[in-house]
DNA sequence: TCTGGGGTCCTGCCTCGT
DNA sequence: TCTGACGAGGCAGGACCC
């Protein structure tokens, strides 16, 4: 299977069993901050924060030198650099992130159909049906990592094994720049002694309620009473984690996904309580979630805003439409009403629109509306806003997130408001 | 210390129709 | 006509992922 490799890796030699596999899992090392020495080699070899330096802007990621600090993704900027001095921040740029995960899947994608993006730096392949062109899965796992050295200048780790989540555990265990294999008849020996944090889909909270049973290893997770897993963590995630506690998972790569819901969000530099201003920001992000849903060719049914408080509690609101729609000023609307019916009045620093309950759009309520004239109704509220409550309040935090991932395109008249 | 943004899925509660 | 059981669907909140 693998080794220690006295970095606190797990790493297979290149000649591992890897009979009964199929799946191989990838992904990327570092992603972002290797996009950017990849683009500046002067970074290399230094500590990277990878996120805007201002506002209430998050990790998005770091390089490994900065990783050995204690710095990681989702960390608020000022606690990095605190853990960190000497890190380099450098500001996200996700175009980039994309065109260069473009060309890493378009290597996937010529070794094997069977190629499953899960976000911009890592995805499934199912390699089953093209060994004989390529080799083994132990061979073609080799192969990619070559390719994407070779050809897009980045490194990368690959778990391989029988199924899905095995190979995530296996690519998670052999990072950075390492490769493990399980081979299908060491599946449970594999998973046994692992924490039960280490579960894909095992969070915090999930790992709380088990680890205060005293199970705390995936093994243990096998010689637990079925009833005592549903207690924990709910039915649908203690049946879940039972079969992948026995190596069970028939989940197969997907190549096509179809989006279940369309959202954009924004959190203020300072949290804001004029009312106006907090309904002119729904109304754009309103159109924002439009545009995105006419390129798609989509309506949605359900309208649902989120709001965040200053005490950071977020409430959610949600409201089915008379009928379907993608036209921004309807679900604009929608959106305004949810909000007048949140009685509470404190100061709010997050507001997201999200349309629901997609479906392929019927045609003709495009044609209703005047994108044009809309943007100028959205920017004269913007307008009036920032007449009443000054520049510095509707100056929005800085996206830095990293899940912007597929298909997150703005439209062009959002960026500049700032 | 002070917590982003874009998603999916699940749970519990409630309402409504049969 | 009234009542209770039951399922479906809407809604709110939260956990989890990258």
């Amino acid at each position: 299977m693998g080794r220690g490799d006295g970095r606190g890796r797990l790493v297979s030699t290149d000649d591992a069993d890897d009979t009964g596999t199929r799946i191989l899992h990838v992904d990327m090392d570092a992603f972002y901050a290797a996009v950017e020495v990849l683009d500046d080699p002067s970074l290399a070899g230094l500590p990277l924060i990878i996120g805007a330096p201002d506002g209430r802007s998050v990790v998005s990621s770091a390089s490994y030198e900065a990783r050995r600090y204690g710095v990681r993704a989702a960390m608020p900027v000022g606690q990095a650099m605190r853990l960190c001095p000497s890190a380099r921040i450098v500001p996200p740029h996700f175009d980039r992130y994309q065109a260069v995960s473009r060309e890493v899947m378009a290597i996937f994608e010529s070794i094997t159909p069977l190629v499953e993006p899960l976000s911009v730096d890592e995805a499934f392949l199912d390699v089953l049906g093209v060994r004989r062109l390529w080799g083994s899965p132990g061979a073609i796992a080799r192969l990619v990592r070559e390719r994407v050295q070779a050809e897009v200048g980045i490194s990368c780790s690959v778990g391989v094994a029988a199924t899905k989540h095995v190979a995530k555990m296996a690519s998670t265990m052999a990072k950075p720049d390492g490769m493990l294999i399980v081979p299908a008849a060491a599946t449970l020996d594999f998973l046994g002694p692992r924490s039960v944090r280490a579960m894909w889909g095992v969070g915090p909270k999930a790992s709380d309620a088990l680890e205060a049973r005293g199970i705390r290893t995936i093994g243990d997770i096998r010689q637990t009473p079925q009833a005592t897993l549903d207690r924990a963590v709910g039915a649908a995630l203690g049946a879940r984690i039972a079969e992948l506690a026995r190596g069970e998972d028939s989940r197969a790569v997907e190549t096509e996904r179809i989006e279940k819901s369309i959202g954009h969000e924004e959190t203020f530099d300072i949290d804001v309580s004029d009312r106006e201003f907090l309904r002119a920001e729904l109304l754009r992000l309103a159109d924002r979630v439009a545009v995105r849903l006419r390129r798609a060719e989509w309506e949605c049914a359900t309208v649902a805003i989120k709001i965040r408080f200053d005490d950071f509690t977020t409430v959610t609101r949600s409201q089915t439409l008379t009928e379907p729609t993608s036209v921004g000023q309807r679900i604009g609307e929608a959106a305004q009403s949810l909000y007048e019916n949140i009685d509470r009045r404190d100061p709010v620093r997050l507001v997201g629109v999200r349309a629901e309950k997609l479906r392929p759009a019927g045609g003709g309520a495009f044609a209703l509306w005047d994108d044009d004239e809309h943007w100028r109704k959205v920017e004269g509220a913007l307008d009036d806003a920032r007449a009443r409550f000054g520049n510095a309040t509707i100056t929005r935090a800085r996206h830095v997130g990293r899940g912007a991932g597929r298909g997150s395109p703005q439209h062009p008249k959002a960026h500049g408001v700032d």
